[in-house]
DNA sequence: CGGAGCTTTTCG
DNA sequence: GAAAAGCTCCGC
């Protein structure tokens, strides 16, 4: 009987397709499995065995697979139903979440290279200039893809050109498979076999009196063994033995030496397990059994717990107790949460049980960490950024969400656009698991289902050791100028309380929510600011390159002496960013050192790790930064954290920026004053009157989630509503006019009323491609499921209408 | 009439 | 999403 298979392809596919599977193949096949199958003409692709069956489909014939490339279902059944709910809701494909679910190198992929034909020699006379350039482009390099001929060549159809090359025996063309996983060897060497016995080693030793060098590695080598007792690798031997490389290989040909390779753990931990025992305080074993008569009846509970209240604590005690029951662990945080200073602190207690995952590990590391966690050879507890939330769990007891209010738990491009938060809370009911959304300043979302016993709630509100909440105090930066009490952005009031703590031997962060060097050029005369050709933006100036850059793009210029506009050379900068403080901090205390933590000083795998560090070890006195020191640090002689600017921050233009600005600023002050002093907090404003930063200054969380509520409940927006964002964009800035338009239509002949839109959003034009919102607000009766029904029904008939059909559609499920 | 450049369709 | 097929336009 034939056996086909249903597969996954990672494309932005609704289908699944079908494949014959040949005898010979047929034996082990089981759901899960990757498959390389052909698809289209040319193309190879990686797919996932989704079904097996015997139907052979009525309407084609199914083409044969090429390969299977597992011994073992790479992926559980657990996730295919995983991967089948979030691409339902958060309306995307199961191509797009096989996507972000695997780490890339288990994908391979082929892709069509070029390569020159050695066997023939060439008369580069009988080329024409487009082939002489290819031609002379693969003297320097061996391959060439597609993409890249097309830049050599600046143009798109580029197939005549190669095929004429393949005619004239110039080139040939290829299929490579790219990104394949490539575990890490160590290599070693051990004395070759032949002189194991005495006399033949004295024999050699005798031999190698005339090359004393090789005669010190072979000797280093033995005491090496003797010492540790394991097989010594070459990088070792080669420092202990200060030989060259040379040395050692010549050691290796004449057989002397014999070399062999081990796979080596990339993501293994160095360091013992010093299981540090926990002590809790009253109010966290309070919080702590709260907690787990929550558990007993209900599966997701929400701490909320000020800062510095302990509650990671918890979360080891937690995590603890359900190993111990052979179970695995998945502690999500924010990326920029992600720091070492966490990580040690779980390693130390957990020791090689904890591997971490996320964005900053190379695919390599990746694919190490899902084998893990699949086999369950290591790793029972994960502690990884959102896309960790499609590892490949088979008993997963708990999940700790901490930092749980953070937006940017939810991926915004491309697809699946899902919340990480919202997804693991599915993913843990799948395996009857818990889930702990551990945070300071609770979302509206969170809360609200607490309140409405959605969820357990549980408070921890007295800060670790009794320490005092940082006393907040709001400037007002209109008096201040008035007055003419302002140095650069610094109010007297800030000045003052900076050389005081600095003066007590103290540090200070200062935090400004905009990086870059005052980012937007001004004329003084006719009011021109250099805008971006491709984006509705205007170019931001950075002043480490002294050029002028596009945000969205990319496109840069040289910084501009004069106006383009009118040519006056009276330009001055408006706004400002870290880079600006910094510098104005440098010539106000010049005996002091500043650092700087933002996007750009942070760059590679431990740029932000060096800025941590150096600021614990007191080598930074005060430290400038964007949002990114807000997030789970711990820093013991913090006294003084200033807010340069918080307007900003309230009039961004979204619904939640009240509530964003409120958990900044509470997280901002938490970093004041976490040991036994009582920390400052500065929040320079123009307006110390709104209501926000006053519940900031009182504390009022509660406060602003009743206020905040009401606004949600009379504008109808979240957590009342649900909201589904369509973004239309195109070329064509009158289609996208017209399509948009249409659609709004479709949506209103049902959703009525709660149909916003469409409209531009903030930043109308990116790479010169325009775009267009539709907000559909669902009410909390109306059906989620009839109303994406609806959605796509509308969005098939938009794209049978041909001149629609070159807007892209994008839908955002629940938008942040 | 044929090639170039763009749009539409298909992929199993 | 990528490549092939289909379609239109333009120059000869």
């Amino acid at each position: 009987m034939s056996v086909f298979i249903n597969v996954i392809l990672p494309l932005p596919l609704a289908n699944h397709f079908t494949y014959y599977v040949p005898e010979n193949l047929a034996e082990n096949l089981q759901v899960g499995m990757r498959v390389a199958v052909p698809f289209g003409k040319t193309k190879v692709y990686t797919g996932i065995i989704a079904k097996i069956h015997q139907e052979a489909p009525q309407l084609y014939e199914a083409k044969p697979i090429e390969q299977i490339l597992d011994e073992k279902p790479l992926v559980t059944p657990n996730q295919l139903k995983f991967w089948n709910w979030i691409a339902k809701y958060y309306m995307c494909t199961e191509g797009e979440v096989l996507k972000a679910a695997l780490p890339s190198a288990f994908l391979l992929e082929s892709e069509t290279v070029i390569e020159l034909n050695k066997k023939t020699e060439i008369d580069e006379q009988k080329l024409s200039d487009e082939e002489l350039l290819i031609y002379e482009a693969l003297q320097n390099q061996s391959l060439l893809k597609i993409q890249e001929v097309m830049q050599i060549l600046e143009k798109k159809s580029v197939l005549p050109v190669i095929n004429k090359l393949v005619e004239k025996n110039a080139v040939i063309v290829n299929q490579e498979l790219n990104k394949q996983y490539k575990p890490k060897l160590i290599r070693y060497v051990k004395l070759a076999s032949a002189y194991k016995e005495e006399k033949k080693l004295n024999t050699l030793l005798d031999e190698l009196n005339r090359a004393p060098k090789q005669r010190t590695v072979i000797l280093t080598l033995f005491s090496l063994q003797a010492k540790i007792k394991k097989p010594i690798d070459v990088k070792l031997l080669k420092k202990e033995s200060q030989a060259s490389a040379s040395t050692i290989k010549t050691l290796i040909d004449k057989n002397i030496l014999e070399e062999y390779y081990i796979k080596q753990d990339r993501v293994s931990f160095e360091g013992g397990s010093e299981a540090g025992k926990i002590i809790f305080n009253e109010f966290q074993q309070q919080a702590f059994s709260e907690i787990k008569t929550a558990f007993s009846t209900e599966n997701v509970c929400l701490l909320h717990g000020v800062t510095s209240s302990g509650k990671t604590e918890i979360y080891i005690k937690l995590i603890e107790e359900v190993i111990q029951q052979g179970k695995q662990v998945l502690y999500l945080l924010p990326e920029i949460a992600l720091t070492t200073q966490l990580i040690t602190r779980l390693q130390n207690y957990f020791g090689d049980e904890v591997l971490v995952f996320h964005s900053k590990y190379s695919i390599n590391e990746r694919v190490e960490v899902y084998q893990h966690v699949l086999e369950q050879t290591k790793g029972k507890i994960v502690i990884g950024a959102r896309s960790s939330i499609f590892l490949p769990f088979q008993k997963l007891g708990l999940i700790v969400v901490d930092e749980a209010h953070e937006s940017t738990f939810k991926q915004y491009d491309p697809a699946p656009r899902y919340h990480a938060r919202d997804a693991a809370v599915v993913l843990a009911a799948q395996f009857s698991g818990k889930i702990l959304l551990g945070s300071a300043t609770p979302s509206l979302e969170s809360f609200f289902n607490a309140k409405h016993h959605k969820y357990a709630y549980v408070e921890l509100s007295r800060r670790f050791g009794n320490v005092l909440p940082p006393k907040i105090e709001l400037v007002d930066l209109k008096e201040k100028y008035k007055k003419k009490k302002m140095t650069g952005h610094f109010s007297d009031r800030l000045l003052k309380a900076i050389e005081e703590t600095l003066a007590e031997g103290k540090q200070v962060i200062l935090f400004q929510n905009r990086r870059g060097f005052s980012p937007i050029l001004e004329c003084l005369t006719c009011g021109h600011s250099p805008q971006c050709p491709n984006c509705d933006v205007s170019l931001t100036y950075h002043k480490h390159n002294n050029s002028l850059r596009c945000h969205y793009c990319g496109y840069h210029i040289a910084m501009q002496l004069q106006c383009m506009a009118c040519g006056s050379s009276e330009i001055s900068t408006k706004g400002f960013g870290t880079e600006q403080i910094e510098t104005e901090l440098k010539a106000l205390f010049p005996e002091k050192n500043i650092g700087r933590m933002d996007l750009d000083t942070t760059r590679g795998k431990y740029g932000y790790e060096k800025i941590i560090n150096k600021f614990e070890q007191q080598a930074i006195d005060i430290l400038v930064g964007t949002q990114m020191l807000t997030k789970g640090l711990d820093f013991r002689n913090v006294d003084l954290v200033g807010v340069l600017n918080a307007d900003s921050l309230l009039n961004f233009p979204d619904f939640r920026a009240h509530e964003r600005s409120f958990q900044l600023l509470q997280q901002v002050a938490g970093r004041a004053g976490r040991t036994k002093e009582q920390g400052t907090v500065l929040i320079q404003t123009y307006n110390p009157h709104h209501q926000i930063l006053q519940q900031v200054s009182s504390n009022a969380y509660e406060k602003m989630f009743e206020e905040q509520l009401d606004d949600r409940y009379n504008f109808k927006y979240p957590p009342i509503y649900r909201l589904i964002k369509l973004t239309l964009k195109g070329k064509d800035y009158n289609l996208v006019n017209e399509s948009s338009a249409w659609l709004a239509k479709a949506l209103r002949q049902a959703f009525k009323e709660n149909v916003l839109g469409p409209e531009f959003p903030p930043v109308a034009r990116i790479r010169n491609e325009y775009y267009k919102n539709i907000m559909v607000k669902i009410p909390a009766k109306q059906s989620l499921g009839k109303t994406k029904e609806f959605i796509e029904k509308s969005l098939k008939t938009f794209n049978s209408i041909a001149q629609f059909r070159k807007i892209r559609v994008i839908a955002n499920v629940d938008p942040y």
